[in-house]
DNA sequence: ACTAATAATGATTATCATTCTCATTCTAGT
DNA sequence: ACTAGAATGAGAATGATAATCATTATTAGT
């Protein structure tokens, strides 16, 4: 049994719970809209055991967290391989189809010591809605 | 004049201020480090103004932010192009030499409608003290 | 240069996601 | 069943960032 399988081998209540989750969905979620989506469905979990088993679930390498541009995180499952394009000025976020970092993850994974669970990778710009707009703004 | 260069064309005084200190500093800078190091220099800036500047410099394509795992963020050049891998559980970080996502950034230039000015690739997992740490307290 | 309009700034306050605290409840092992 | 340790939840504390608004600097027109 490989160090992965091992640390995932015991998940409480609450990060079954949430894992369980993330997998339904399908998308990923903030950790208030976890909270909320648990309290709808009668499996209320405290907000702060919320918080908690994130934390845990990214350290036994089930679920990995990227940072939205409002400060808050957005929650998935590791095997969820999904990367996104956001304009700088209104936000707007489009999926980015390829990823060409894995040949590279693999790479660092035996070479730098680290067991590699996720990698984050997002674009940044303006929309051409955006654009117009400040061009007009700043002639 | 492209698009690019006529947003950057003018900057307010603030704006100046603060990609000198970016250029100088080379390391990426949190909003509050960049408030005190003015602070320090007898430059000082409102922190409103600080964040309000970091958001220009971001749309005007010269400045980029990353999330750290804190929550806060550090903001760069957009012309640095470096990466990390850290571990989840100690928050140690090491610089990721490579980056393979360039041609695709131009592809995506190319295909998206987006002015694209910059990419974040982050690497995440557990180090080496970390991972044999948490086998040893879950076997 | 003078003035009016507009943009930038800064002190302060408000927001709110996340973390901390600690008392209580659950779980595993004997 | 008993006990030690882990997990949980309610609520308070934290702290980075955003919003407010009065003041100051800059711009554009005359
Ligand atoms: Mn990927
Ligand atoms: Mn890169
Ligand atoms: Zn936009
Ligand atoms: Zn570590």
């Amino acid at each position: 049994m490989n160090t992965a399988s091992s640390l995932k081998s015991r998940l409480t209540r609450a990060q079954k719970q949430i894992h369980c989750l993330l997998e339904q969905s399908g998308e990923t979620l903030t950790a208030q809209a976890i909270y909320q989506r648990l309290k709808d469905q009668q499996q209320m979990l405290g907000l702060a055991t919320v918080y908690r088993s994130l934390r845990s679930l990214q350290i036994k390498g089930l679920a990995q967290a990227r940072a939205l541009p409002n400060g808050e995180w957005a929650y998935g499952l590791t095997s969820d391989d999904s990367h996104y394009l956001t304009c700088l000025n209104c936000g707007t976020s489009v999926p980015v189809e390829d990823c060409p970092v894995h040949s590279l993850e693999e790479k660092l994974g035996q070479s730098s010591h680290f067991q590699i669970f996720y990698h984050t990778l997002e674009f940044f710009g303006l929309c051409a809605p955006c654009t117009g707009r400040l061009e007009a703004e700043s002639p």
